[in-house]
This record gives structure tokens, C-alpha cells and sequence, in this order.
RNA sequence: CGGGGCGUAGCGCAGCCCGGUUAGCGCACCUGGUUUGGGACCAGGGGGUCGCAGGUUCGAAUCCUGCCGCCCCGACCA
């Protein structure tokens, strides 16, 4: 493992892609804009993946799974939703292969090209209702609350790990309902749940918002998402939940019939999160000299270095280190005694701070002398003598702690680079200068938008749930506005 | 798709401008020994189609032509 990381304030992009192969996350694969999560990486996926689920379960949602493939002729059904990907749809033409005459390899064969061709899902709207068509003919057949953990491909011309990969993993939600009103609650609660899930377990306080018509994903009514800051003072969308309307009930004709017999259009919602958060929870925390991760989605929340000469050193260590083991697995608390003798403990220290490890207890021949141990916090790298006694008790409660403390410190991050304005003047300085979220009163038009982000590179995030009603005007045309809208750059 | 950069050992790089011993350095790896409270040290050792294909030359990692791949920065997007 080389040491050392390039400084977040040199240069921020280099310290991002060298964290995430440092810490053991991802590698580039053999394809451009693909990914390898490895086992350390996608450990804490699997984290991210058990908490949500559980939400998506404790709300009645069940999960089942779609093919990989899409005939060509769904995608055009919905014409805004062909507009939004038909740009970065893969596509498979041939189902065979063979060996090429000259001898120089495999070639595709001709002969065994597909009738229609399938597209590899960049989302999985069009397979799924063309599916619920058929589930679906009475409004007892209502809801339909359905889940998938699946992959998708979007041909992204640029690409970064786990921000923007041509393939990502993600979930989503596709709901079907009799009525709007059941549809736009599930579409909110989706998002709150998503809410709930960045701030409590990853510790990232978010923005929760409507996307303006301009933002919103293609096919949709209205898209929700929640708006997270990063470090650099740069916005990024950890997730987003639709409310499709009829949108795509009216184009795979999906229908119900009532309670009076009557034919309806099926209202549907749609939402997701992907390996974007990975890249989100990476930014949120992590500091130069490493990964800091919430305990809470760490997979291993404690680590155990011993300091030894001997080999009856060890053993007299081990023998307390296995009995924290013990009682900290009996707490759920995932727990690594590290006894390699082909490292040195320093060596160790700096590894499983590069890799975000909450707390690390370090256990010597002092310590057994005097019945103590001594106890590392990654998220403010403070050190503290513990007796053996009580160290149980101040481990738990010094997680709780962690998990608090980074979540206050990225509140108080967004807070600092929160800022309301008031004119086209201020609002530029303040982007190119501290940056972050900007608020400020927008006129509701798309020209206005679209110039703002032209001169300015900020888009629109969100139009925040919680905006107050207030009457102003825009900062760019002078138009009237009702409430603010929040600005930023973004990744 | 535009601009830039890179491709030499598992990783990170030097060598290339100005062609010429056996292609070198750090990390990692293997062996032995000494070490271990913040990325240990000494000695020895193994590992290379120099991205690919042509060309120039007595001789190419180095010069020329073409190709391929990846990364970074922009435009576009989750």
C-alpha cells in the first residue's frame, strides 16, 4: 500500500480517485467508464443495501426482478423518456460468436444477428409497466409496490468512480396506483425514506426539493430528490423519486377497472438510489488522511492492533483482544483483530485510517501491565488510555458519538456554505468564491434557467420542500418570484 | 465529441529531446537476520512481448508513420 494522499485543497479531484483505489474501494476496469467494486468497497455497499431494503420492506414494498434487456420497440413509447436516453442506450445486435477464419481470434458472427435488437436497460420504466399491463385489471390488483436491485448501463461520455459509471448499481422503486393522490404520497414518502436513510446512516444531511421541468427525470410528472454538499462546495444528487403521472400507464395502456366499473389509467411512481452514494458518502467525510465512515455503515467498526515483541506477548494480548471480540460481536458491533506479524503497527494505523475505520483500539505490553487499552477515533483522530473495564461501554458509546459528530460537522459545513442573495452580482461572486448552495429568487422560467446556467454553470438543484413563501424578485430577469430556489454547482 | 496527458516489472515512475554495454529506481514480493506504542532496518534474491503494427538504421524503449487503450479538463448526463 503506498502512503500518502494528495491534499483536498491542491487538488480535490486527484485526492477523490487516489482515496478511492487507496482505500481498497474500486479500481478502473478493462472497460472504459466501468468499474470494479472490490470487496472492501462493495462491503459497505452491501451496508447501504440492508438499511434500505429494510425501509422498503417496513413500508410494504416487495422486490422481484426484471430482465437486463429491452426490446427496442418499448423504448419508444414514451416519447420524452426515448428523448432523455436514447443518447446513451447500449445495444446488442448479435447472439453468437465465432472464430475467425485467419485464426486471429473471436469475430461476431453475421449470421446470427437479432431479429429486433435489445437495448441494455438504462432503467427498467418501460420493461415494467409493459409487465404490469398484464398484472394489472381491477383496482384490486392495486398497489403494486415493487422493488429491484439490479444494474444499468447509461454510455456516459465522462465518467468517475462511483459518481458517474457507464454501469452502476442501483435500486428501483415502480410503483402502480388507483388513484393520484396515493401515487404522489408514495412518490413523497420514497423520498423522505431516502431523507431518513443519508441522514442517519451516512450522516449527510440532505436537501429534499422538486427538480424544475429542465431537471426532472424524462417521462416524469415531477421529480423529488434530495441535494447533498460536498466538500468542494459542489452540489450532487443522492437520490430521486417520481411521480409519473399516467405518463407510462397511457403508453403501455395500463388500465383498471374501478370500484364502478369504470376504466382508469394506472398512476405510477418510480425511484432510486445508486453506487452514487458511495461516491457521495466518500466526499461527505473523508479527510487527507483517509475514508472516514459513519459507524453505522462501516463493515468493520472496530479494530484491534496489538503492539507486540514476543510471541507470549501476543498471546497475553490476544487473549484480551478475543475477549473484546467476544462481548463487542455479542453488541453487533463487527469487530477485526488484525495479529498479522508481517506488518508493523504503524503501518496498520495508517492503513485503517486510509480506510475509514471508526475506532481502533491499540493493545501492548503497557496496556497489560496496567489493565488498560488505548482507544482511536477516526472521524477527530483523538487518543484515550481506557481501563479494560470500561472499555466496552466507552467503544459504544464513542460510535454513537462518531456518527454524531460527522453529521454535525457536515451540517455545520452546509450551513457555512449556504448562501441567500440577492442579486445576479452577489450571486456570481458568491459561486466562484466559497461556492456551495446559493438560495436565491428565481422567475420560474426555463430561458432563465438555461441563461443562468450558460454564464454561470449552476443549475437549479432544487425548489426545496421547505421554502417558505416570500415574495421577491428574480435575480437575473427581475421578474416576481414567490420563493427561492437553491443554486449550485454540481457533480 | 473537442482540448491536454499518459502507456517501460504487481503499483508508482526515470530513461526518449541527442539511437549504441546486461533497461534503471522506489514501493510491493521471496529468503535470512535484527526489529515493533505512528507507514522499521540490513544483507541477498526473483520478476520486463518497453501498448500494438509497420518503417528508417549495422543497431530502436529512444527517430518516423499508422493504430489501439486509458486518465484528466470541458460540453452532455444520475
Amino acid at each position: 500500500m503506498a502512503k500518502g494522499l494528495p491534499k483536498r485543497s491542491e487538488d480535490y479531484s486527484k485526492w477523490y480517485n487516489e482515496l478511492v483505489k487507496k482505500a481498497d474501494l474500486a479500481e478502473h476496469s478493462a472497460v472504459k467508464g466501468c468499474m470494479i467494486i472490490k470487496p472492501y468497497g462493495y462491503s459497505i455497499w452491501e451496508k447501504m443495501q440492508a438499511a434500505l431494503d429494510k425501509m422498503f420492506k417496513d413500508t410494504g414494498h416487495s422486490n422481484a426482478y426484471f430482465p437486463l434487456f429491452v426490446p427496442k420497440s418499448y423504448l419508444s413509447k414514451e416519447a420524452d423518456h426515448v428523448e432523455g436516453f436514447a443518447k446513451e442506450c447500449a445495444v446488442v445486435t448479435h447472439y453468437r460468436l465465432k472464430n475467425a477464419e485467419d485464426g486471429s481470434g473471436v469475430i461476431v458472427d453475421p449470421d446470427a444477428k437479432l431479429e429486433e435488437e435489445l437495448i441494455v436497460r438504462p432503467t427498467s420504466e418501460t420493461v415494467i409497466w409493459s409487465t404490469y399491463k398484464n398484472w394489472i385489471q381491477s383496482y384490486r390488483d392495486l398497489p403494486i409496490l415493487v422493488n429491484q436491485w439490479a444494474n444499468v448501463v447509461r454510455w456516459e461520455m465522462r465518467t468517475r468512480l462511483f459518481l458517474r459509471t457507464a454501469e452502476f448499481l442501483w435500486q428501483e422503486g415502480h410503483t402502480a396506483h388507483a388513484t393520484r393522490r396515493e401515487a404522489e404520497a408514495e412518490t413523497v414518502q420514497m423520498l423522505n425514506i431516502y431523507a431518513t436513510f443519508a441522514e442517519e446512516f451516512m450522516a449527510m444531511p440532505v436537501v429534499k426539493g422538486v427538480k424544475t421541468e429542465s431537471e426532472k427525470f424524462p417521462g416524469a410528472i415531477d421529480t423529488y430528490c434530495i441535494e447533498a454538499l460536498m466538500q468542494d462546495g459542489k452540489a450532487l444528487q443522492a437520490g430521486t423519486s417520481h411521480f409519473l403521472g399516467q405518463n407510462f400507464a397511457k403508453a403501455f395502456d395500463v388500465k383498471f377497472a374501478d370500484k364502478e366499473g369504470k376504466l382508469e389509467h394506472v398512476w405510477g411512481t418510480s425511484w432510486g438510489v445508486s453506487t452514487r452514494l458511495m461516491g457521495a458518502l466518500i466526499m461527505a467525510h473523508s479527510d487527507d488522511e483517509g475514508l472516514v465512515l459513519p459507524p453505522k455503515l462501516a463493515p468493520i467498526q472496530v479494530v484491534i492492533v496489538p503492539i507486540f515483541k514476543t510471541e507470549e506477548q501476543l498471546e497475553s494480548i490476544r487473549e484480551v483482544a478475543d475477549g473484546f471480540k467476544h462481548e463487542l460481536l455479542k453488541l453487533g458491533v463487527s469487530v477485526k483483530f488484525d495479529d498479522r506479524d508481517t506488518n508493523s503497527p504503524g503501518w496498520k494505523f495508517a492503513e485503517y485510517e486510509m480506510k475509514g475505520v471508526p475506532v481502533r483500539i491499540a493493545i501492548g505490553p503497557r496496556d497489560i501491565e496496567n489493565g488498560t487499552v488505548e482507544i482511536a477515533r477516526r472521524d477527530t483522530k483523538e487518543k484515550k488510555v481506557v481501563s479494560k473495564d470500561e472499555a466496552v461501554q466507552y467503544i459504544t458509546d464513542l460510535m454513537e458519538d462518531i456518527q454524531r459528530n460527522i453529521y454535525a460537522k457536515a451540517m455545520d459545513f452546509r450551513a457555512e456554505l449556504t448562501t441567500d442573495v440577492s442579486s445576479y452580482e452577489e450571486f456570481k461572486e458568491v459561486l466562484d468564491g466559497k461556492g456551495g448552495f446559493v438560495s436565491a429568487h428565481w422567475d420560474g422560467t426555463a430561458e432563465t434557467e438555461e441563461k443562468i446556467k450558460e454564464e454561470t454553470k449552476a443549475t437549479i438543484r432544487c425548489i426545496p420542500m421547505d421554502a417558505e413563501e416570500e415574495d421577491g424578485v428574480c435575480i437575473y430577469s427581475g421578474k416576481p418570484s414567490k420563493r427561492k430556489v437553491l443554486f449550485a454547482r454540481a457533480y
